[in-house]
DNA sequence: CAAGTAGTACAACGAGCGTTGTAGTTTCGG
DNA sequence: CCGAAACTACAACGCTCGTTGTACTACTTG
């Protein structure tokens, strides 16, 4: 009888949902057991001890966040006919996506506020299998519309990141703070704006 | 003999680098009290209980950093002749003042994964002391700009949002990980150039 | 059906923590 | 120089936590 892939799986999503919300020292082996419905020794015939725990369920949540957020990057940006128009309706997509995996976006913040106290290796996984991963796509897809001379990408990587960063600019300091459903679209199409165009008053050229 | 102002002012910085560096709940009293060299009993004669602590930690932290960053602005903002070299020169200044104020950054990575445990009125005195003021300041003198026709700046804080975003877009997921020196002055130019003219090929109009 | 192992409930441990009380010491204004 | 009170050192309290051991139950597989 093999340690059961379903506890496992349900104590991995205990524990992200309760480290997310109390942060890796306030969230007790005995929250994460109650949330995942195991018991505590369970906990430990699959994981060695927390640290260890921990270290699994931000890699593992980033790699399914990274595979779905792929998908979005797929399905809008490998045919674009109207540039404006099809970044605004990915940016939107984009958005709307991170409402299914808040609990992963609250664990990425306990990560950056627990950075010095998680082995770097265990940083170095979750960044690899998650963000990295998809800000390389990124570039790829905004360096074959800079092919097509629909955009100008000197640096896709730079591109990528100031992308991402104009279309989720809603409070740079509390990341906590909600963006209300209705502001989402201004959120979205200025972003792009100011991704495509700048501030300079010459832009945009035909406007 | 009323409570020590020298007394206190210790507290402050020693638990300003206790909890950017620990976080709150792994920061104990003993920690803070070692780190600014006072007895624990005096803690607790100057603030309620830790919760009180922190909160004004935080706040007071994010006064003093605003003060800074409004500093700049007005040396930086003020009389803009060349508009990119001047936007660039301002940008490196704001990037190197926050090595002076590193504990306050690790602080607000702090607050930004306790948010669920702080009580909103204490975020609320923090944004408002701190970011929003600097915000507000910058969406203005960015007004100024658009009033000269250097810019076009249909939205002050959101442009302000965004140059903000822009100048300091390193790693979005991992704001822990630092800017070697060396590239500072690229991530600048970078996010200036991209401010004023975006990544549209028209962009910049005269090349 | 029989056996072995995953899972559970529960108790125990040692350690750390926030907070308070107390008694002694330092410091400073009058 | 004296007295109030700010400060210190220290012990104690009640609580929580990570982790382990143990004895019992449930399930799956041969």
């Amino acid at each position: 009888m093999p340690p059961s892939a379903d506890k496992r799986r349900a104590i991995l999503d205990g524990a992200l949902g309760t480290f997310a919300r109390d942060g890796y020292t306030r969230a007790s082996i005995d929250a994460i057991s109650a949330a995942a419905g195991v018991s505590t020794r369970t906990i430990y015939n699959h994981f060695a001890d927390k640290s260890h725990l921990f270290a699994t369920v931000i890699e593992e949540s980033a790699g399914r966040v990274a595979d779905a957020q792929l998908d979005l990057l797929d399905r809008h940006l490998r045919k674009v006919t109207d540039l404006e128009a099809d970044l605004v309706a990915f940016a939107l997509a984009w958005l709307r996506s991170t409402t299914g995996f808040e609990d992963h976006f609250l664990l990425v913040r306990q990560v950056n506020a627990e950075a010095r106290h998680i082995p770097p290796a265990a940083i170095d996984a979750w960044q690899e299998n998650g963000p990295r991963r998809v800000q390389r796509v990124l570039g790829e897809r905004l360096t074959e519309l800079a092919e097509r001379g629909l955009l100008r990408v000197p640096d896709p990587r730079r591109a990528a990141v100031h992308f991402m960063m104009l279309i989720s600019a809603h409070n740079p300091s509390f990341r906590a703070d909600r963006v209300p459903d209705s502001e989402l679209d201004d959120l979205a199409a200025a972003g792009v704006h100011a991704f495509l165009y700048g501030y300079h008053p010459g832009n945009p050229p035909v406007g």
